[in-house]
DNA sequence: GGTGCGTTCCTTTTT
DNA sequence: GGAACGCACC
């Protein structure tokens, strides 16, 4: 254990004053932490600041709650890196639907009988849900959008006013013969909330197991979010660690809180503390956004360049064509010197404010043209992570080496698993299992050598891990067609880069993106950072929503230039084609945004 | 089946 | 802001 003053952060890892203040603080804080300020870092630093120092000794927990799985595996993955004593953590990354889940798994007991679900509820069975409706209205009649409606906005916290909802809470808690009990993530979340209310006990072992929580991309919070971390947390001595930065907060349309900042901090008499070194961007791309802050209400306006970068350096350019055809020339023009350069296509984006598809194919046909590809990256990222696909893309590239890498244990234990063979000491038992995984793998890589179509190697897979097995594992699998459609799609897509690949393992490369440049929405872009980036179509069409919201359009804006390291254009075309009408459709440049970007553009 | 008018949606995640 | 859809009317 290491005394408080003489712990230095992991991986000697510099960490900024204000940083250094928020890994050691013992008060609830609320951190702003603008674009490329490390707030992943900090929090990871925390946790082993915590940890090392034995202020969080066993049995004690860090729980860190987000948004999307992605970010809960990321942070996890990176306390787990910054943890000198590998396997000593006691650190529970999730996200708030899973928290949620869990309490009401755990605790359904703790409902009075009148709200308690079935132990076997379905999760947002979307299309069994629109029959509940249906059911409880006693109407056919109602269409689509009034069916989803209504049980997407069905709550069992406020007290049901008619019948028809009387009875669709019944349906959704309880089922009848045909259809199974069928909860919505927001009706879990609720029912959690509840059993925290009921049950002080349950509220007081949270409170115990979970001295520190991190709350993470805390400007995206919803209502019932920050209602479920009240419930779980106010007037504690749980210390929570808040991070986010308002000036990225895009999500108001999905309903995050407005006020969530200030709520947190009169709720929680949270202090405020700003991080201020960008690690990400150069210095010009910097200003720019600083250019920004005033629009964005920004007071705080303190930002430090990262020392690797000259004052200079950074590259602001807008692209001007007279049609969207010249404007794809010349995007595919410029991003090829920049792979020239030495750039690699996944280090370049190119963003759309919305609807990728209707920017991508002109853009993609002309880099083609180029030999380089491009793709709509949120096509194959939902494919990319799920868990049938992943099992299936290490099974190619671990029968493509032979070396026992990390990889190879994960993919070990995941079988021994399948076997429900997973804790044993036995070795003979693992040895066993080793080598019939050996053995499949050998066989796979015989398939591979043999030229075998993408279909007859993904049915070999899952022959041998089983569909029994996927179905146990990963529940979403057991309803519906889930297990079918993914298959099927990745076997479509798998196949394009099969064929335009050389190799098994150059093919699974490209499948999962590292030669190609991806091409998504802002929203989806929150988060990543890249060498290059390309915002296409800065004018009144595609940012259509500045003029019912210029607040939330600023703040797209925003997210989208700070997500650049070091190159940033932005792109305006005078017409663009549209299927509907054969004439083309003329647009004008935002004024706003063009008056704020020509002072940087060379 | 064409046209004209009104309405809705666009940007998202979660076991 | 405009694409896409449903609906009434011819």
């Amino acid at each position: 254990m290491i005394n408080r003053n003489e712990w230095v952060p992991a991986d000697n890892f510099f960490l900024e004053q204000k940083a250094s203040y928020s890994v050691k603080s013992m008060e609830n804080l609320l951190v702003i932490a603008g674009p490329g300020t490390g707030k992943t870092e900090m929090l990871a630093q925390r946790a082993n600041y915590l940890f090392e120092t034995g202020i969080c000794k066993e049995p004690y927990n860090i729980l860190a709650i987000s948004f999307k799985k992605d970010s809960a595996s990321n942070l996890g993955e990176r306390v787990k890196k910054r943890s000198s004593k590998s396997g000593d953590y006691r650190f529970d990354s999730m996200t708030y639907d899973a928290l949620a889940k869990r309490v009401l798994d755990q605790f359904r007991n703790g409902l009075n009988i009148t709200i308690r679900p079935d132990g076997d509820y379905l999760v947002q069975n979307e299309t069994k849900l629109s029959e509940m409706v249906k059911e409880a209205s006693q109407s056919y009649l109602l269409n689509s959008y009034c069916v989803n409606k209504t049980w997407r906005e069905f709550s069992f916290l406020n007290p049901t006013i008619n019948n028809v909802q009387k009875k669709l809470g019944n349906l959704m808690l309880h089922g009848t013969d045909k259809l199974q009990a069928n909860l919505s993530y927001h009706g879990i979340m609720q029912l959690a909330i509840k059993i925290i209310e009921t049950n002080p006990s349950i509220r007081y072992a949270f409170q115990v197991a979970y001295p520190f929580v991190f709350l993470d991309e805390f400007q995206d919070t919803t209502d019932l979010q920050y209602k479920f971390i009240k419930t779980l947390f106010l007037s504690s001595p749980v210390v929570i660690t808040a991070v986010g930065d308002d000036k990225q907060r895009i999500m108001d349309f999905a309903g995050a809180r407005k006020t969530i900042f200030l709520d947190f901090k009169n709720d929680f008499s949270a202090d405020e503390l700003h991080l201020s070194v960008n690690h990400r961007s150069a210095p010009q791309i910097i200003n720019l956004q600083l250019s920004m802050y005033k629009s964005l209400q920004e007071d705080y306006n303190e930002v430090f360049y990262s020392g690797k970068w000259n004052k200079n350096e950074g590259e602001i350019s807008l692209i001007q064509s007279l049609d969207d055809y010249e404007e794809a020339k010349k995007v595919a023009q410029d991003i090829m010197e920049k792979i020239h350069q030495g750039i690699k296509p996944n280090e370049i984006v190119i963003l759309v404010k919305q609807r990728a598809e209707d920017y991508a194919p002109l853009i993609i046909d002309a880099l083609k043209e180029k030999g380089i590809k491009a793709r709509i990256e949120s096509d194959y990222q939902s494919l990319i992570k799920e868990p049938l696909v992943k099992i299936i893309l290490h099974s190619i590239m671990l029968s493509s080496t032979t070396s026992y890498t990390e990889d190879w244990q994960k993919y070990l234990s995941l079988y021994m698993e399948s076997q429900g063979i997973s804790d044993v000491e036995d070795e003979r038992i693992i040895y066993d299992a080793e080598k019939a995984l050996n053995e499949f793998l050998k066989s796979t890589s015989l398939m591979l050598n043999n030229k075998t179509t993408v279909k007859k190697l993904v049915q070999c897979i899952i022959d041998f891990w089983t569909v029994d097995f996927f179905q146990t594992t990963f529940p979403e699998y057991l309803h519906g067609s889930n297990l079918e459609e993914t298959i099927t799609s990745f076997i479509n897509l798998m196949e394009l880069e099969y064929q335009s690949g050389e190799s098994w393992t150059e093919a699974v490369k490209s499948f999962v993106g590292d030669n190609s440049i991806p091409i998504m929405t802002i929203h989806k872009s929150k988060g990543l950072e890249f060498k290059a980036v390309y915002l296409i179509a800065l004018d009144d069409n595609a940012f259509w929503s500045f003029k019912c919201n210029p607040d939330a359009t600023r703040r797209a804006l925003f997210v989208a230039i700070s997500r650049a390291k070091q190159y940033l254009t932005f792109t305006f075309s005078e017409s663009r084609f549209t299927t509907k009408h054969p004439g083309r459709q003329t647009h004008v440049l935002i004024s706003e945004f063009y008056e704020l970007i020509k002072r940087f553009v060379n």
